[in-house]
DNA sequence: TTAGCGTCCGACCGATCGGACGCTAAGCTG
DNA sequence: CAGCTTAGCGTCCGATCGGTCGGACGCTAA
């Protein structure tokens, strides 16, 4: 029943690194980064603390490798699946559309993985945390650029905010998630699309 | 040096138990409510272990007293800062604008108390999982009463969606949360009224 | 054939966790 | 005064935390 087949060359090596990293991501989305800890992660896939460890060095290491799996398996699957659509408001809408979807389908077992390390992480300090923020940035960068085009074009009225607007879809999805893991509520992916197509003039 | 003044008497022991609460606040607010440890909160206090846990008897029972107060904290400073504001969409109003300025003001150390307790407890069971759901939907109830109202009496379209404008609304409060906790943003205020001003036909 | 490297394991470390237990000492009641 | 209740302390426990260390094993290059 063992998770990791007891091979030992270099390449099954980073196949087991793969295995850690996409367990501990499952993981930590619902325990928490700090939550995520060594001994169970490798009782979980069936290998020796040391041996897990062996490949990080320090848990902060793997809670940063974590957050890159994590970064990757987003990446994944809201930009990466809209790639081919036009740039300016059909892309920040299909953008959006994704980013719901994502949330809908679970993607991560404990919801959105960033949200969650965000509210873990925001009072502390140190390396964890400045990644945390960087992921968030550069996703909220992605949008704000389709936002300034759509806004350049005329797609978004001229007088559009984008500060106000990216603030505004943040909370619509950060409702979404909190709609879903606490209560349940199924019906919260229309309405987190009705809040967007009424903020992006739908 | 010590925070508690080794009195023995009845009295004294409710002010100890109320003293042990509004500390385990503060600490839960910035490391959750599973990183307030009975230890280090004992010695925060300058008092022992087993006298802290002889007023609750467990962790748990700890968590939820803890929970309580944060509620009774948050029902002082955002529904109990609107008395005497009449029904419907004024008090509607004035009660979004004393969660901003909760929000801003920093009641808790660690931003939102229950926004941290939410994204640490959605995925678990238990006691202190519906405690903490218990609250968010008893000040949701409060928000609902209002919006309801106000759309009964005209003051909101007639149309108005209940259930979506409170979806909204809470986003709006979450993505404030989420600026102010992570980007540090002053702005994120202003952008918050903004956007409810908007859903509030400002 | 053999030397070296990298992977992984088992044993072990000090620290800290939640919690149990018995005790002291002070206040209340008779 | 005696006797009961109880707030709080000191000590101890098993479990678990992150992390270290020596060695076993298999692959690869000489």
């Amino acid at each position: 029943m063992s998770g990791v087949s007891p091979r030992r060359s270099a390449t099954e090596a980073r196949h087991t690194r793969s295995v850690i990293l996409d367990r501990g991501v499952e993981v930590a989305s619902v325990e928490g980064l700090e939550g995520l800890t060594i001994g169970r992660l490798a009782a979980d896939l069936g290998m020796s603390k040391s041996g897990l460890l062996g490949h990080f060095g320090s848990k902060e290491v793997l809670q940063l490798a974590v957050i890159d799996t994590a970064a990757g398996i987003f990446g994944q699957e809201v930009p990466g699946r809209v790639t081919g659509v036009e740039s300016g408001l059909p892309r920040l809408r299909a953008l959006c559309s994704a980013w719901v979807s994502y949330l809908e389908r679970g993607v991560f077992p404990g919801g959105c993985f960033f949200t969650a390390a965000v509210a873990e992480f925001d009072d502390r300090e140190g390396p964890v945390r400045d990644a945390i923020a960087g992921m968030v940035a550069v996703w909220r960068r992605d949008l704000m650029i389709q936002i300034r085009l759509a806004t350049s074009v005329g797609e978004l009225p001229a007088d559009t905010d984008a500060d106000q607007l990216m603030f505004e879809l943040y909370g619509v999805l950060l409702s979404l998630n909190h709609s879903l893991r606490l209560d349940r509520d199924n019906k919260a992916g229309d309405r987190a699309r009705r809040a967007i197509a009424r903020l992006l003039g739908g």
